[in-house]
RNA sequence: GGGGGCGUAGCUCAAUUUGGUUAGAGUACCGGACUGUCGAUCCGGUGGUUGCGGGUUCGAGCCCCGUCGCCCUCGCCA
């Protein structure tokens, strides 16, 4: 084939019986080829789908000459007629496995090395591989599903919030440096050498002075920045869903965000979303479940026993129970017949989350049996806490006793995953969203000696707590909400303060004076000296949306050029040593 | 920063009781045969700095030290 370029009249996933006798052009890769000697079959392959191309040394040999030399991968545009397969040669595994296309014409656009590993979806490779060669592993039909589906998803939450009066409006990538919280990202300024940009951790502060412009709706699909160490649900730069509005309480915005998710489930999901969301209070699922973010796609409830502990002569527990701690138990039912060394490892899961160990018993005829400490326990205790934790004969009880109540929380919490994941408690296939509610607005930190916020220094107090901001600051509780779903956080959110006098309030309580809160905050504090309205929001964790939404377990899988679990790109080499000349420009000397 | 796992052919993995002849397999790749395959098939072939550096030993893929990379995890992530 000669002259001019060839442009393609359809795509690979595209023809059927209706395009018969059609003449086409079809452009793609190749994706295997099959040779008979006589008859040449090409898969050509593009995003929407493959096309089987046949090759015929009758009556063109040119054309078979050109065929026999394609290779994977190799860059071709084809044209030929739409046949109809002969019967008995039918693929019904594919969409277009009806029809093939005969070849007229093969220009090959380019040819390809070959490629470090085949691309399709069912190739083991490892994923180091994949990211040194990430353009090719994109290639990949299932990851390719994954980046449409999360462009769908954006389109849909633009449609979405768009039709609701929302303005996405752009914020500053190079913006200033604000300590609290994650370590930032910084850029030398090269104009004002000595100074520093920091890349943001979310878009906070300046969607809320949007607020005081005015803007009373607002979102962005944005991307943020933290610098601290990564984990399979954690990058160095992510997207946020960052959403502000003015005048609303907090059912305002958690009802904005129950409406997007239902939209989502009915047109990319195919799933309804139930709502509302249940809304569960901060405290009462910490005890429960020993998580700020729990699980609810299974019971496995952990119960408090404190008062019964305080009874008991075994002094791990009354010393626990004493000294303002707790004990607290989960029923593992039918677990009386677990063998002791799966006991050990669950009290080794137990420790390593911070336990001083695990106290068990099988339960026996209303009786406690075969733990260690079973003796320690009169009679009349065991038949409480087997009441307490409804035990039944041949059921495990496990306990921890400590004096801190989250040492007792965080344990449990951790040996409640366990035993769900160990033992198949967790359904597949189930959405279970909730918010949690009533955070605290500060917690002690012991290290440092103060109090650090919760959520951020920007959420609102309860205002039935302010007046305890001072006499009693743990007391108080935040107008913030976290959206949990399956045990992650996807994302929270708060009714912001919106007065100067409550924010340097706040700002005293988590020890930032006065001055170093103008050199830090300064703009936030002034702006909201000029009319700033009522408001608060949200921001959900895009990726890790798109991640539990397609069922996957790393959110390098959501994300087109992720960096590994060190930070690098394997693709890219980033980060990597800069000229000298480049430090110079920017006044930078590495140590 | 700590803990654990891994690193052998382009790719995915194997290599016996802490060591013993020329490091194997599948797949990919190359060549040949083949006119209805679709993970084509059949025959033949090429392919190795065992991550890198050092050490122990008569002898190291295997043991020791260091180092680099990847994965998981604790700390960290307002």
């Amino acid at each position: 084939m000669s002259g001019e370029a060839l442009r393609r009249t359809h795509t690979c996933g595209e023809l059927r019986r209706s395009d018969i006798r059609k003449e086409v052009v079809l452009s793609g890769w190749v994706r295997s080829t099959r040779d008979h000697g006589g008859l040449i079959f090409i898969d050509l392959r593009d995003r929407y789908g493959v096309t089987q191309v046949v090759a015929n040394p009758e009556p063109d040999t040119e054309i078979h000459r050109i065929a026999e030399k394609l290779r994977p991968e190799d860059v071709v545009t084809i044209r030929g007629e739409v046949n109809e397969r002969p019967s008995g040669t039918r693929n019904t595994s594919m969409p277009t496995g009806e029809v093939e296309v005969v070849a007229r014409g093969i220009v090959v656009e380019n040819r390809a090395k070959t490629p470090p590993f085949e691309i399709a979806d069912d190739v083991n490779v490892s994923e180091e591989t994949r990211l040194r060669y990430r353009y090719l592993d994109l290639r990949r039909p299932a990851v390719q599903r994954s980046l449409i589906f999360r462009s769908d998803l954006c389109n849909q939450i633009r449609r979405y919030f768009s039709e609701r009066s929302f303005i996405e409006v752009e914020t500053p990538f190079l913006t200033k440096s604000t300590p609290e919280g994650a370590r930032d990202f910084l850029v030398p300024s090269r104009i004002t050498k000595g100074s520093f940009y920091a890349l943001p951790q979310s878009p906070q502060l300046f969607k809320q002075l949007l607020m005081v412009s005015g803007f009373d709706r607002y979102y962005q699909i944005v991307r943020c920045f933290r610098d601290e160490d990564l984990r399979a649900d954690r990058q160095p730069e992510f997207t946020q869903l960052d959403i502000e509005m003015s005048f609303v309480d907090e059912p305002d915005v958690q009802g904005i965000i129950e409406g997007l998710l239902v939209r989502l489930g009915d047109t990319l999901l195919g799933r309804k979303i139930q709502t509302p969301f249940p809304r569960l209070r901060y405290d009462d699922v910490m005890l429960k479940y020993g998580s700020d973010r729990p699980d609810l796609r299974f019971g496995l409830e952990i119960r408090d026993v404190t008062e019964i502990a305080r009874e008991v002569d075994f002094k791990i527990f009354r010393g626990a129970a004493e000294g303002g701690g707790a004990v607290r138990a989960l029923n593992l039912s039918g677990g009386g017949a677990l063998p002791r060394q799966q006991i050990d490892a669950l009290e080794k899961v137990a420790k390593d989350a911070g336990a001083g160990g695990l106290a068990w018993f099988k339960v026996q005829d209303g009786a406690l049996t075969a733990g260690p400490a079973a003796k320690f326990i009169a009679a009349s205790a065991q038949a409480r806490f087997i009441e307490a934790l409804e035990g039944k004969t041949n059921d495990l009880l496990l306990f921890v006793a400590d004096k801190k109540r989250s040492v007792v929380a965080k344990a449990l919490g951790e040996l409640r995953m366990h035993l769900a994941r160990t033992r198949g408690m967790i359904p597949n296939d189930v959405f279970h969203f909730s918010w949690i509610v009533d955070f605290p607005l500060l917690n002690w930190n012991e290290e440092e000696k103060r109090y650090e916020a919760e959520h951020h220094p920007f959420t609102s107090p309860k205002p039935a707590d302010v007046p305890k901001l001072e006499s009693d600051p743990l007391a108080v509780r935040a107008r913030a909400y976290d959206l949990v779903l399956n045990g992650i956080e996807l994302g929270g959110g708060s009714i912001r303060i919106h007065t100067r006098e409550l924010q340097q309030r706040v700002f005293s309580l988590l020890q930032i004076d006065e001055q170093a809160a103008m050199r830090k905050f300064g703009f936030l504090l002034e702006a909201l000296e000029f009319g700033a309205p009522p408001h608060g929001g949200i921001a959900l964790g895009l990726d890790r949306m798109v991640m539990l939404f397609q069922g996957l377990q790393s959110l390098r899988e959501v994300i087109a050029f992720p960096k590994t679990s060190s930070g690098s790109c394997l693709l890219t080499e980033a980060p990597s040593v800069v000229e000298a000349r480049q430090l110079q420009e920017v006044g930078i000397r590495v140590l």
